[in-house]
DNA sequence: ACAAGCAGTTGTAATAAACAAGTTGTAGAA
DNA sequence: TTCTACAACTTGTTTATTACAACTGCTTGT
């Protein structure tokens, strides 16, 4: 599944793990939508399909970005949760959705959901970070 | 060139901009490198090739990420530069490569080019975008 | 018993990327 | 002035990846 990188650049390497379409949207649904099931993934508005969804979680699990433990409410669920790799990532994620404030048309649904996150600053953000430790970790 | 977006949340907007393995490549190599001709680009480590570096120049520039000038020096020669809206990355480029020096096997040199911009703070990163704007605007 | 819900699989089509070669024009040296 | 290297592409072919839709097999709650 991880073939021998390009190149051993930092960005390079990141881009390795998340830098498709599909990734970083799960694990927003993970992180700001607090989903930890698959179907609750799937029925995001982007509607990614169950295969991509799958092959994405168990690559973000093989990476160590998540991990993904048994529902004791259901045999056949699965819940995810997001390691310390994981939880990290939400500063890209911040990055991100400050440069798409300013640039890009967002709705003002998303605007509510991600202005806070985007300007809130690193104590925002750290906070955060602890929050979603104690949930996930 | 640019297709109607999955949603018009923000982390989605950046994705179907930069959400692929080569964008920020380029992105970094102009930023970092401070490349600014496609030759330049097209020697970096990662070894892109000269559709997708074509294809990728292209569809920054009708995004406004980047404009492309005539150098006075070559008549065949392009120079691309950055508009604010791809000076506006380099956050995102400094939490990509906060985490993966974080978590990913980064080369020695990478990380002597990445550690300053990911541990430097707002203050720098503001002094880094300042610098970018004297050079490309 | 049965419909609804669960994660995941399979097959096929569409898309993207890699690779090799060619194009058109420029610049500088012999 | 012709030769060579270089500039940014462009084209065509092969290969790899991703997307979409239908389908499994198992598990609940009614």
């Amino acid at each position: 599944m991880a073939r021998d990188p390009k190149s051993f650049c930092s960005i390079n390497l990141a881009l390795e793990v998340f830098g498709d379409k599909w990734t970083l949207l799960i694990i927003r649904d993970i992180m700001l939508g607090d989903k930890r099931h698959f179907r609750e993934i799937l029925q995001s508005e982007e509607k990614i399909s169950t295969n991509i969804l799958t092959d994405r979680l168990n690559m973000l699990e093989s990476r160590g970005i998540l991990t993904k433990g048994n529902d004791p409410s259901h045999k056949q669920k699965f819940v995810y949760s997001l390691t310390q790799k994981g939880i990290d990532l939400l500063p890209v994620i911040a990055a991100m959705a400050q440069w798409s404030l300013k640039h890009e048309p967002v709705s003002a649904i998303s605007q509510q959901h991600t202005q806070p996150i985007a300007e809130g600053g690193p104590e925002l953000i750290g906070r955060l970070s602890d929050e979603l430790a104690t949930k996930h970790l």
